[in-house]
DNA sequence: ATATAATGTGACTACAAAGTCATATGACTT
DNA sequence: AAGTCATATGACTTTGTAGTCACATTATAT
């Protein structure tokens, strides 16, 4: 946590801090990314940055809070109004609000992405503390509710389910960006659609006869 | 490429220092192995070092290298007979292959680990204009095996699933480690079976008429 | 035995990082 | 106005890194 006087200072300079800070963890892995381009871009000097934050980490931490309470506002919000819709129409509506979310705060997404795929598994797992199992708890909850709604497959372990889906969620942008070069993030919604449909109804050949 | 000089060298030596690279890219991220630690475990001078190898990164790219070719060997005796074998009984054997093999040699897959899970995306790309498409490939040609065979859902965008296979392929181990800190490796397969099921059948309620 | 080529060495340079601290500046209180 | 407390500063220390190079050692060929 960064230290008071870090909350003590006006908003405007809490926030060129922690857009200096954005713009670093976003622009760098993490081990890479440097205090000194931080102050430096932020204008505060070394003292102070040690004075607000007890080290990087401090801040890195707090910088993914936010960006991460950021995410799930937005989706909560974006949610409310599909509470009634089937679970794969659900899940695709909320692969479309991440899309949304993408395009209007693209300096969150950057950081987002870079978080998703960090190595450091000492440091991941410190942070990811919080925000996979959240990921995954969601997942868990609609998947809980739509095998009680007999929508979904009893048999399927929920837990690992979540954590399948979660992992397929990350695996699609990182599919979408190694093939495409494009800025076009819509057309991730292509992948999302054919991985749907896989965990709809597998890919063994074979029509399913869909209960409902 | 490691200088012809490295080859040169008696495999003692050799392996002396591809030991030492093992363990030190093993046990950091990329981003922090050092070469000083690299010299001293095995024992060489700094000058020597850059005899041998260009940099830090020549070195990693031979030892990523030698550690993939050695899996796919691996995997290639393990599954010798893979032909005759239908294409969920064979991907399931490719799991069991690939634990026997981080069960034999734990440093080649505390490193592969690391590869994989690997952030720096620059970094990646260089590295992997080989090698992750071999695993990816692999899928690729087994996909669409299946497909002609009528065996696989001919719908489904092959390079895409296999991408999705590949990356959850890993997921899965980290998940199992991740969640059970015990060293019964078997038990992975338990997750590998509900990861299988998951795949043929999609986990939409309902029966599937499998057609073979 | 001598000359030549290949290999080995570690002190050294250059650089960038995190973190510290004595001092300066400002703001608020009495 | 004087004094006190919080905040701001940047030069400095320490630590680590990659990479270089003049020289030493060893092996090979003549």
């Amino acid at each position: 946590m960064p230290k008071q006087t870090f909350f003590n200072l006006n908003s405007s300079k809490q926030n060129r801090i922690i857009d200096a800070a954005i713009a670093e963890f976003g622009a760098h892995p993490y081990l890479k990314t440097s205090i000194n381009r931080i102050i430096k871009k932020a204008d505060i000097s070394k003292g102070s940055f040690y004075q607000y934050f007890n080290n990087k980490k401090d801040l890195y931490k707090y910088v993914i809070d936010q960006v991460s309470d950021a995410k799930m506002k937005f989706l909560g919000e974006k949610l409310q109004n599909y509470q009634q819709l089937e679970f794969f129409e659900l899940l695709r509506e909320l692969f479309i609000a991440g899309i949304q979310f993408r395009k209007n705060f693209p300096r969150y997404s950057e950081i987002g992405d870079r978080v998703l795929n960090s190595s450091n598994k000492d440091l991941k797992n410190e942070l990811y503390a919080e925000s996979k199992p959240k990921s995954n708890d969601f997942f868990e909850k609609l998947l809980l509710k739509a095998v009680q709604e007999g929508k979904i497959d009893p048999e399927i372990d929920i837990k690992f389910t979540a954590f399948m889906l979660t992992e397929f969620s990350v695996s699609i942008v990182n599919y979408f960006f190694e093939t495409h070069d494009t800025d076009n993030v819509d057309e991730i919604m292509n992948y999302v659609d054919k991985m749907l449909y896989i965990m709809k109804n597998g890919i063994a050949k074979g029509d399913k006869n869909v209960t409902n």
